[in-house]
RNA sequence: CGGGGCGUAGCGCAGCCUGGUUAGCGCGACUGCUUUGGGAGCAGUAGGCCGCAGGUUCGAAUCCUGCCGCCCCGACCA
């Protein structure tokens, strides 16, 4: 491609409204502007990486036998009341009526529509397993759209939906995608890691997220030291401390006028907030849930929501408190609660002696409270973990914290959509069953982002070759003809050898030149002046490592070919 | 949704507090000449409903009210 008869417009500056490096940086090269919040145009040089991306995407999804398809972007609201998820899914939904008043919505994401089709064309068990996927712009209304295509509301996704007979079947298509994405994102050159996964309001019980390591990054992961466990920090299983007996201490009562936060009790009583045991009114599908953390941890509640098995959980209003909970925000203990009120309380809670908690009445806590002795719990682990807790996986590793970009994200489902939606298949005893399900995304802008986040310097992009827009960035040097002439026949020949080039043919300035060249990326640059042409060589940078090389025009495309063909592809 | 910040030329900003000529500066764009191995120099040109609407005032970019948009922190998030 000549720079002069392309679209790339470089800002020396960074718009201000960018934090993120990704983000200025697709919108210094002139990759993406934006339209609105969260929503961009992708421009030439960004839509090359893109494709690159997706073309490796679609390339391993190939290999793993899944079927690509479309699905629409419009989708009717009737197909979300049958799953149930009209109602749940909240303003993420962008809903809209038609001309004809018909609920609409724009599709966040396609298990509805996917399950839809499975029901009316997937029949007999003997056309499983199936793997249908699909690389389309996705629409959530954000509440916080950031970082550019990090976090956009309209993005590009590929995502996935299998079906098998069973669930060993399941397991074993989930396991096969698993494999598929740590090999897409090897081929994108990524740092990252498969964790475990809470599996959120989408179901399903087996979950892994895959996470590129970068400072930025928008999730916590807990990785254990030890055994190498990985987790999402919401996730990551806890070692249980030991439980101690109840410390024969007696029951105190004291007050605390205004006194409703951790902070200000201790400040209050003079104690520390491991001290205390803090409860976290709840309601689960509903129902009461009172839960206990130690009063310098936090709560868990994808834990929670996990350990009680409910849909929905969400803090419990001041009202809820005192109805259900028979108690006063800010003030709540877990003894003498009505009976029929659940009490979940983490391991560390166990290992309290005593502990100071609210005495249910306005402006009262107590201290000296004992489980087993003073109220009655389940116990369970249902707190967010802190930097070197114990690994509970090993049981003796301890936990390290890492920063992560979630660019993919693989789940279990079973068969919460095909019952609901009556997808069933006729197995060996003409029985009709319901289909089991996997489903699995990748976000394709928010992996090129993340490439960019993981690659960059002071100057600008470093691309590593799979996602580069281009291979290599031809620059000329003056305009004098002869260099002219010698440039326009290297750019052939780089072309003829099969190489993607940009070949800066504009009227600009050295300077100028590498300083766009710089802030673009491409793995390789070849420059040529009068100074170049004299000498009859040809100047190879590489952009990642800084090493430049003089060699002869003859060598150039043999030697370009040599690099970057076999690094367009690492696995193979 | 809660808290905060910002909307002035394509981008980055000043001016606003303390109202008053023709609203500036840097970069960018366009034209010409010079320059050509690290974001050039000179000369010239174009480009603004100062986010929108209402109000106060003889007079509003500036003060007041409402709205819209964008960004940040938090909550939220397959």
């Amino acid at each position: 491609m000549r720079a002069s008869r392309f679209l790339a417009p470089t800002l020396k500056e960074a718009p201000q409204a960018a934090v993120v490096q990704s983000h200025q940086l697709m919108l210094r090269t002139g990759m993406i502007r934006q339209v609105a919040a969260g929503i961009y145009n992708v421009l030439p040089l960004g839509l090359r990486t893109l494709r690159k991306v997706e073309t490796i995407v679609r390339e391993e999804m190939n290999r793993a036998e899944a079927l690509e398809l479309t699905m629409p972007v419009v989708i009717p609201g009737q197909l979300w009341q049958e799953s149930g998820r009209w109602d749940y899914y909240g303003a993420e939904l962008l809903r809209f009526t038609d001309r004809k008043q018909g609920d609409f919505c724009l599709g966040p994401t396609h298990e509805e529509v996917i399950t839809s089709l499975a029901a009316s064309e997937i029949k007999s068990y003997r056309q499983l397993p199936m793997n249908l996927y699909q690389i389309q712009t996705k629409f959530r209304d954000e509440v916080r759209p950031r970082f550019g295509l990090m976090r956009g509301r309209e993005f590009v996704m590929k995502d996935a939906y299998s079906f098998d007979k069973n669930a060993d079947d399941a397991q074993a298509s989930y396991w096969r995608m698993h494999e598929a994405y740590t090999r897409i994102f090897k081929r994108c050159g990524l740092d990252f890691r498969a964790v475990e996964a809470d599996t959120g309001n989408i179901g399903g019980s087996l979950s892994h997220e895959f996470q590129v390591i970068a400072d930025s990054g928008e999730d916590a992961i807990a990785v254990c030291e030890r055994c190498g466990y990985a987790a999402n920090v919401e996730k990551a299983e806890l070692r249980a401390s030991e439980t101690q007996v109840c410390a024969d201490v007696s029951i105190d009562e004291h007050l605390t006028p205004e006194k409703g936060s951790i902070e200000s009790v201790c400040q209050h009583l003079g104690i520390e907030a491991k001290a205390m045991i803090k409860c976290v009114a709840m309601m689960g599908d509903g129902e009461p849930v009172l839960a206990l953390v130690r009063g310098d941890h936090d709560l868990s509640e994808p834990k929670l929501r996990a350990l009680l098995g409910v849909d929905l959980l969400v803090p419990a209003t001041e009202q809820e408190i005192a109805d259900r909970f028979d108690s006063v925000p800010g003030f709540i203990g877990p003894q003498g609660r009505p009976a029929d009120l659940q009490i979940v309380a983490d391991h560390g809670v166990a290992a309290m002696g005593h502990g100071v908690t609210g005495a249910n009445r306005k402006d009262y806590h107590v201290s000296g409270l004992c489980h087993g002795r003073d109220f009655d719990a389940q116990f369970a682990d249902v707190r967010q973990p802190v930097e070197s807790d114990g690994c509970g996986r090993c049981g003796s590793g301890r936990f390290r914290f890492r920063r992560g970009i979630e660019v993919g994200h693989i789940f279990y489902l079973g068969t919460k959509y095909s019952e609901a939606m009556n997808a069933t298949v006729l197995d060996e005893n003409g029985k009709a069953v319901p289909l089991e399900m996997g489903c699995y995304g990748i976000g394709i802008g928010r992996t090129a982002a993340a490439a960019i986040e993981q690659s960059h310097d002071h100057q600008g992009i470093v691309w590593p070759v799979p996602l580069a827009p281009f291979e290599v960035h031809l620059l000329r040097l003056g305009k004098e003809a002869e260099v002219s002439e010698r440039c326009d026949a290297l750019y052939e020949s780089l072309l003829a050898g099969g190489l993607e080039v940009l070949y800066d043919d504009r009227n600009e300035r050295p300077g100028f030149k590498f300083k766009d060249a710089e802030l673009i990326g491409c793995p390789w640059r070849v420059a040529l002046g009068r100074r170049g042409l004299e000498a009859g060589q040809v100047e190879v940078v590489n952009r990642s490592t800084g090493e430049r090389s003089d060699m002869d025009f003859g060598d150039l495309v043999s030697f370009l070919c040599g690099e970057i063909l076999p690094a367009r592809n690492p696995l193979l």
